[in-house]
DNA sequence: AGACCTATATATAAACA
DNA sequence: TTGTTTATATATAGGTC
């Protein structure tokens, strides 16, 4: 965006990229920061580069915006979508407490299932049951609230 | 940042804030995704508004990288930091797949406890649990497909 | 790798439609 | 609200060190 325009795509000298990610990556947090004090908001921003490392910044902290996040996300692990213009979304707020059924986590294994062994297929029917049991928990939660303050 | 100089800090007139918060948002997603296609990187961007509202871009998808973000953050719920510019940190890598313990989530409790009726207490308990599994999940997940492809 | 430089592209505050 | 317009502040590609 300077000296020359460029064009949007995929750098592939790999130590350029590497420098651009870099830089971007300290621009795009302190946007971010900017827009948290501004405007009095919560936010966080996690990134991976190429490498495999992991950077992040988060206002009032990472998780706490994550833990929000959680209880507005309906469908955690189940979104993909390639274009990253248009997977920019506003979150549903009314997603967040509603239970879809009443099946637990064991309705028909064994008690010692050990996540270690399972197949794939067994670990998507357990990640199935967590989210449900997770929006249980939500709901729970958001009931005792209600009742005590 | 243009017709004047603004002082980062908090905005006090309402409409005039939120008007701000939405056209940086955009702005901040924009980045965002520029750095995803630029430097091949994964990144997620979650806000909350202080109306409460939540808005996220993700690429891959938000999803893919909080699940990703899950598997190397090992205390998640527990940083609090109020200074937004230095809570821009590094995750350390190595701790993607260390699982802490081998309690599950029916270890001393009765076989079917309802989520329905526990106390904010057990529902804690819960919570930490299932996180722990998720974290098992993730790791069986990697392994399997380090085996796979 | 970083830190600085500099020219140019972008982002955006304020105003108005 | 949502989208302009415009003037100015920032971000940053491509250098250099």
């Amino acid at each position: 965006m300077v000296r020359t325009k460029v064009e949007i795509k995929r750098i592939e000298d790999k130590a350029k990229r590497h420098t651009t990610f870099t830089k971007r990556r300290q621009g795009l947090f302190k946007k971010a920061s900017e827009l948290c004090k501004r405007c009095n908001a919560e936010a966080a921003v996690i990134t991976f580069s190429l490498a495999g490392n992991a950077f992040a910044f988060g206002h009032p902290s990472v998780n706490a915006v994550l833990a929000r996040y959680d209880s507005y996300d309906a469908n955690r692990g189940s979104v993909d979508d390639d274009d990253a213009e248009s997977n920019a979304r506003k979150v549903p707020e009314d997603d967040a407490v509603v239970v879809a059924s009443n099946e637990g986590l064991n309705d028909d294994e064994d008690d010692d299932m050990k996540v270690e062994e399972m197949s794939m297929e067994e670990l998507e029917k357990l990640d199935s049951a967590m989210e449900e049991m997770k929006r249980k928990v939500i709901a729970r939660v958001n009931e005792i609230i209600s009742l005590t303050g």
